[in-house]
DNA sequence: GTAGGATACTGAACATCGTTCAGCGAAGCA
DNA sequence: TGCTTCGCTGAACGATGTTCAGTATCCTAC
């Protein structure tokens, strides 16, 4: 019975081949400038094949947020299981996040924030498991600092504030260094230790 | 003489009609789904008669976003005028600034972080005049930083790192808030004064 | 070995999009 | 009253996302 096994691999290749090119274009070019013919093209397939695979362009946009949440994901993870103090922890977390933004460019842009247009247009399906995935990369960062303030290294207080604005402050540094408006930013690394110099410090 | 000028005024008239409407569906509805057709029937015009107005989808957003950015402009100065000690009036402007936000919902995320596409197609000249005003708007805030650290409010230092990073911060809340993605943040007075306390006081 | 069915893919079509342009009717000037 | 100018329109073009009837290829069963 290898036959539909052999089927089943080839088609998810084929999947994979376009979910690669697609991204590789989005990120390049942007969601809009992408169509469906041009990626067909550039796989040399016709435009409805896609269309076998996905069930429109905002499902394959759904996946790849997940995907990159996924990756996101498994690099924090690296990071938990050395089992540094927890400050330390977080500390280098937020940095990593940080560095996986301007690593992944305007992917990062795209996958937090994609077009009203998008979201809208997922089936409800689709929609909770990104949020799902979403949400637990929220709880790890929340976890984190629980232990934080748990060992006496932030403040005692309101607990979600803390995280949400740290999130919220981390995020709009992440976006704005990837937004490329022209923006004559200082040199990256000064600027990425200074926030989280005082991320951190003002958690004390 | 008077009729060319009344023909001057109704032209502006219309232009004014169309960038408001514009400006109301865009937000409401999203760039990408109102097309010049629909804003051409809602104000009662052939979809050509736009374009004796604006070159292009993009000019219209360019001036939204010059607009928008004019308001804001102008809600800073109100601050400015008062003259408080700078650390009030830093703290009051920066509050300002993330009301601004709320109030203006889409139209904050809409003008701050336009769609790639639309940036590109701007043409030089309309592309410089928006940098030129969002740059002032951030001088204002280096000169306001400027006062407080003179004033020994804030702590000596890489004054240009303090004050990017602040923005980052601010804006980072500012779009985070707005991006409606179902995510349960804690009530927003709350959060907002947690954060303009961590932002000023990791100043200090 | 061949009929029959499943599978993978295609090409043409549809509605809609941003945008252009020749031309129309009315308003003002001579 | 003729002429020019001005504001506006309707039809058209190419490109978009998406659908669907149909084709060609492969696998199974007799």
């Amino acid at each position: 019975m290898g036959i539909t096994e052999r089927r089943a691999r080839e088609k998810d290749d084929l999947r994979r081949q376009i979910l690669a090119t697609a991204t590789e274009m989005f990120v390049a070019e942007g969601y809009e400038s992408v169509s469906m013919r041009k990626i067909a093209e550039r796989i040399e397939y016709a435009p409805s094949t896609i269309y076998l695979y996905f069930k429109d362009k905002g499902e394959m946009v759904a996946s790849i947020c997940y995907d990159t949440f996924a990756e996101l994901e498994r690099r924090m993870e690296k990071i938990r299981v050395l089992e540094l103090p927890p400050m330390e922890t977080l500390r280098r977390s937020l940095r990593e996040y940080l560095e996986f933004a301007l690593e992944n460019r305007s992917a990062y842009s795209f996958v937090m924030s994609p077009p009203v247009a998008v979201i809208s247009s997922l089936d409800p399906k689709t929609f909770e498991s990104i949020h799902e995935v979403a949400l637990q990369a929220f709880d790890r960062l929340r976890t984190g600092m629980r232990l934080c303030m748990e060992a006496g290294e932030i403040a005692p207080g309101d607990l979600e504030a803390k995280v949400q604005a740290t999130y919220l402050f981390v995020h709009g540094v992440a976006l704005g260094l990837n937004y490329n408006c022209g923006f004559p930013f200082i040199d990256k690394d000064i600027l990425l230790e200074h926030v989280l110099d005082r991320v951190l410090g003002s958690l004390k």
